[in-house]
DNA sequence: CGGTTGGCATACCGACCGGTACATATAATT
DNA sequence: AATTATATGTACCGGTCGGTATGCCAACCG
């Protein structure tokens, strides 16, 4: 039972916090709006996180954990490990239909935090090892030679869906991202 | 003659604020540092810019014809179709090492801006559609069937390589862009 | 019962934000 | 010489920011 009643002041922070940096950026949202829309008092929201940069920290993370779990639903979706990393192209068109879709939240922060400080860049860092990790994984399982470089390729892909969705809109990148994948992965 | 003598001060204003804009976020820089490293008076801002909106959006143009000019700059390293599609991944390699590497400015700012507002995505798109118009050219001289398609793979290796030599840093990205490039293109 | 814990409410702080008012100086044009 | 355009310097505006102080409340549990 790790879950049960109602979300805790806490959780609600957590969950107000990562919509509005997601749909508004990080730095635009203040602690007002975060209170406000999460339901909790000014002062129960410092007594969870001593500072503004701690609750980002906390989105983060908490982000990370669930773009890994995105990227794992790719497994069910096919039995073979080329089917599962194309599998992987296909989870793209339904993200980049979201009505509220604005790129990968980590993605996001790290460039909305800018400058020297690199807040973000650690969690962001961290989720592409493991989508290169996962590629490799499949790659290798499937016999193919050079697995790492393969890998990289692909995420490079993924990547470029990912921004290239935002900038241009609707699923049209998803459909060449998985064309090029398919192209290269023998 | 179109540009003599010492910079003006409104071209001292759009340096400036490209720098800062760049190196630190759009949001996260104010009125008051951009006129101090330009070294201009505040009113002498408001009397060029209306508002930091239009400096914001002076800039993007900016830049966005920054970008262009060094996408062309692959037409004179290379003199095939397909060694200048290829050349412009050389670029890349440039670019991602430079000390104060950040992204595409373009990006960066559709990002940082966030929101519904949009202010820079236009910007961002125009630049996108004008790289798909590059490689697809090249890819109908070479006489490659299907050459939008693959020019729009080929651009979701360069934006996937812009964001993973950011969040990743050096320059390996590029050596992963420009292999997936050299398969792709017959 | 009494104390601890977690939450609520509000008023407040200094700092900075984008933007404006106003008064002035300089340089070229007429 | 007078006028106009361009620049400067500085003080100020309302608003918002992140963060703090103080006090009250209610539930749980020894």
């Amino acid at each position: 039972m790790t879950d049960n009643a109602a979300p805790s002041a806490s959780e609600r922070l957590l969950d107000a916090a990562a919509r509005l940096f997601y749909t508004r950026g990080v730095p635009n949202v203040g602690i007002n709006e975060i209170i406000a829309r999460a339901g909790v008092a000014r002062m129960t929201f410092y007594h969870h996180f001593p500072s503004k940069d701690d609750l980002i920290k906390a989105v983060l993370e908490r982000r990370r954990v669930e773009r890994a779990a995105w990227l794992a639903q790719a497994d069910e979706r096919a039995s073979t490990p080329r089917g599962q990393i194309l599998a992987v192209f296909d989870l793209l068109s339904e993200w980049f239909t979201a009505p509220d879709y604005r790129g990968c939240p980590l993605l996001a922060a790290t460039f909305e935090l800018g400058g020297q400080l690199n807040a973000a860049r650690p969690y962001a860092r961290a989720h592409h090892e493991a989508v290169r990790a996962y590629f490799a994984a499949r790659l290798e399982a499937a016999g193919v030679p050079d697995s790492g470089a393969l890998a990289a390729q692909l995420h490079l892909l993924l990547e470029g869906a990912t921004v290239v969705a935002l900038v241009q809109g609707g699923p049209a990148a998803e459909a060449a991202a998985r064309a090029a994948a398919e192209a290269l992965v023998p």
